[in-house]
DNA sequence: CACTGTAAGCCTACGGCGTAAGCCACTGTA
DNA sequence: TACAGTGGCTTACGCCGTAGGCTTACAGTG
């Protein structure tokens, strides 16, 4: 029912008095959304909720950000902020290795944060200036323009690869034994995912991620001409 | 308008002559998901539609799949089918670096598949088969137990982490002049990329998936027991 | 003071989503 | 013949992102 048209009306509700909320923003708009991700879960990140988070309809955040896109675009950006950029004053293999345990560590903190960076073309600018520093200590370590390249892949491949595999499994979820009972079941007709089973029933930590990160920068350095 | 109820009407339409459809399955529906899938991308992916595709109501796939999640796993056990597992008489070595390009390929042919496997927590039986062989072939090679736990993690994340980076990447979509472009404008303040960008306007193959997967395989093979 | 432009927030509505619940025609068996 | 089961259809609910337009408050100008 279309109100009638504008009517002046001076027996309206008595004016609401304008409560000074304090404004919207692009930042307001993207910390809420990312308490949202972090509290209840990426699909807890809708427009509508954002919104009713900051006491605010859905559609005025369209003021501040462009589309939902842009919000997620933002939420990655805010993640790899955190993130440890590798010094270069540092020996690159101790650069490189802290930043990967550090991005590693900021994908945990925002389980949410893995998927939706790799369905993210844009890098943002937090992005970038990782991926800069990364090439800038590799570059000091004498290594090969295309030498660098394939390195940075290998790199994050494992640190992306590693976090989201470790993030699928269960394993903080429940306690060792209902894990290993869980797995007897589901390995049942596989012989060899028995063993498997039996290690995470006695309770070792299966999740290791500087095993592989150290495996590549072993290889690295020896790959590195001689300085 | 809820329809008068039931009135046993002679004058109906002249009976629909129940034209003998073949009948649905869950096969079916998993097949015209996956069709759908790697014509329309992952969006094209809903109930709606797949029941488009075969010509039926989306609720009449529910006699099928009990949920849209199901649909999912699905798909991906379709996937990993297609996926090369570790041959037990090979040296381990070849074995598994078969088995990996082989995912990376079958990764690439269904470009929505690592997106849909990483939210996944519950293998499918195809997964489930692929990791019991490659944990055959690590212990045929002698690795003690924990550190095949470890080493195959840290091949699939390789194998995830690079694929999903690389199809994030838009290096197929464009051209490598076009490409070095778009670089040189993101890359403008950061010294170290600008070398980057003109590694990829040379034309040079940017994405080396044996890279990282041979550094890996080095290093596994120098921790590996004198047999 | 009045006037006007503009920005910020609101409202309504559209088409799409997953799916709960129930209906109906047909089949196979008793 | 009766009956239960099966496989498909229909309707409807509550979500989603967002296009388009409206209202209000305020800043700048005369």
């Amino acid at each position: 029912m279309p109100r009638p048209p504008a009517e002046p009306n001076a027996a309206r509700s008595p004016r609401p008095p304008r409560l000074p909320r304090l404004p919207l923003s692009r930042d307001r708009v993207l910390r809420a959304a990312l308490a949202l991700a972090d509290e209840q879960g990426l699909e807890a990140v809708s427009m509508r909720r954002i919104g009713q988070a900051l006491s605010v309809e859905a559609m005025s955040l369209y003021k501040h950000v462009a589309d939902k896109e842009a919000i997620l675009d933002g939420l990655v950006d805010l993640v790899m902020d955190e993130v440890e950029v590798p010094d270069a004053g540092l020996p690159w293999r101790d650069a490189i290795r802290r930043s990967a345990i550090s991005l590693h560590a900021a994908m945990r903190r925002h389980p949410w944060a893995g998927l939706v960076m790799e369905s993210r073309v844009n890098p943002g600018p937090a992005r970038l200036h990782y991926l800069d520093a990364v090439v800038g200590v590799l570059r000091g370590a004498g290594f090969a323009t295309p030498t660098i390249a394939r390195a940075f892949m290998a790199l994050d491949s494992h640190t992306y690869g590693f976090t989201m595999q470790e993030l699928a499994l269960p394993f903080d979820a429940v306690g060792a034994p209902e894990l290993a009972a869980m797995m007897a079941v589901a390995f049942d007709p596989y012989p060899n995912l028995q063993a498997m089973a039996e290690l995470a029933a006695s309770g070792a930590p299966m999740l290791d991620f500087e095993f592989g990160l150290d495996l590549l920068l072993d290889g690295l350095e020896r790959l590195r001409p001689a300085d």
